[in-house]
DNA sequence: GAAATTACATACATTCATGGATGTTTGCAA
DNA sequence: TTGCAAACATCCATGAATGTATGTAATTTC
């Protein structure tokens, strides 16, 4: 079949990042031939190398078009007015549901962190997520510098330390609950789990160390 | 150079424990062949094919001689009289100092989440390590369960979905230190990080469904 | 309505990892 | 001392994936 129409090129393309969902999630990215995407999606490799350059562009589209909600959350939240924990708070919670309920979340989310590699051919892609990440955590840092500022949160809090944790709280439920979904419904537990983390931080969040004026005694061994 | 003694055996082993290390660190797994891993030991391929079946075998022995050491934490803490909740943070710190401190744990862990794949080739040392891990969580999820018998927790905490939150909040440190170790010094950190956690924990804790009707009031502890 | 280009399919050359077979010393036991 | 097996090194055949080059029909564009 040569030469479809522009919208028919639009779909093909769509369907071969569909059947690079599917076939990576299945078998890994490294053990995956580009072939046996083609083949997925119904086409031959020449469908594959026209659309895409090669395996790492094809994976960095399949990351665009599944992490892009997400981005939009975060900078909605980074925009959004009143109180910043709860505003964070409800970030956290609606990334949790989303992945809990968007099938395309789930299947991307899932390669990138059981069924792939970062590094190798795949840097531009997994470099583009990583930038993408530290945009997000510069956001995060920004709402917990405000729920300082607020009096939400102790005015000693490290909010840089703050930020790794709550990125890695996310992060880490992200990661184990997409190696086995079934052990809880995440849409329905999200929010209990943002809940418990946010309480920590703010009932004892990570301090900055007072190593400057401090006449305390130091809590070495 | 044929037939070393027992010893010199051993250590040629340990070799290439250590080069696979280096090289599966620097290049990915998949994209290593064990070629590079022999040539980075000092030796051949029918080395590494004498002391391994496969690859796989080879990631599999470069785990466990890893991952023993936070076995032993965590058998350890399963023992441990005391008090509950204070064990269960002892054990979270000393991993993540662990991890922080030495060089094999980072490399491994390292690899373990950026550099590898599940399934595939890979998948006899990938169940093993989830075996590892469900044991390890089924050692926690009992520690938590004293703790809510000590009263140290709520009685209706959900005990289940608390160990997958600990877990979670762990392995994200873990999966997230070792995407940029230069971020911050996890041995000094981890305490304050896993404080931040166990306070909310005990203040706000996920609760067991309770199933109600809508429209009634919340429970309570 | 021709020309130019798009959107693929097909064929090909090259590279490269794998695993098995085989060779070759030497440590160790009887 | 012989004999066997351990501990590798070397060689080879196979297959598979990649990227490119080329073919081709339909589709825009002018």
């Amino acid at each position: 079949m040569p030469r479809r129409t522009r919208e028919e090129a639009a779909a093909t393309r769509e369907q071969l990042l569909d059947a690079a969902e599917r076939v990576f999630r299945d078998r890994g990215v490294a053990r995956t031939s580009l072939a046996e995407v083609a083949t997925e999606a119904g086409v031959t490799r020449g469908a594959v190398y026209w659309h895409f350059r090669d395996k790492a562009d094809l994976v960095a589209g399949m990351c665009q078009r599944a992490v892009s909600p997400m981005d939009a959350m975060v900078e909605r939240a980074h925009g959004a007015a009143g109180s910043p924990l709860a505003t964070l708070r409800g970030l956290c919670v609606e990334a949790l549901v989303h992945l809990g309920r968007d099938r395309r979340a789930h299947a991307v989310f899932e390669i990138l962190f059981h069924r792939s590699e970062s590094g190798g051919e795949l840097a531009r892609a997994s470099e583009r997520h990583e930038d993408d990440c530290r945009h997000a955590k510069a956001r995060v840092e920004s709402l917990i510098a405000r729920a300082v500022a607020a009096g939400e949160l102790p005015g000693d809090t490290d909010c840089t330390l703050a930020t790794h944790a709550v990125h890695a709280y996310v992060t880490g439920i992200m990661h184990e609950w997409t190696l086995d979904p079934s052990a809880y419904d995440l849409a329905v537990r999200a929010a209990a789990l943002v809940d418990a983390f946010v309480a920590g931080l703010a009932a004892c969040p990570p301090r900055r160390a007072a190593a400057v004026r401090s006449g305390h005694a130091r809590a070495r061994a």
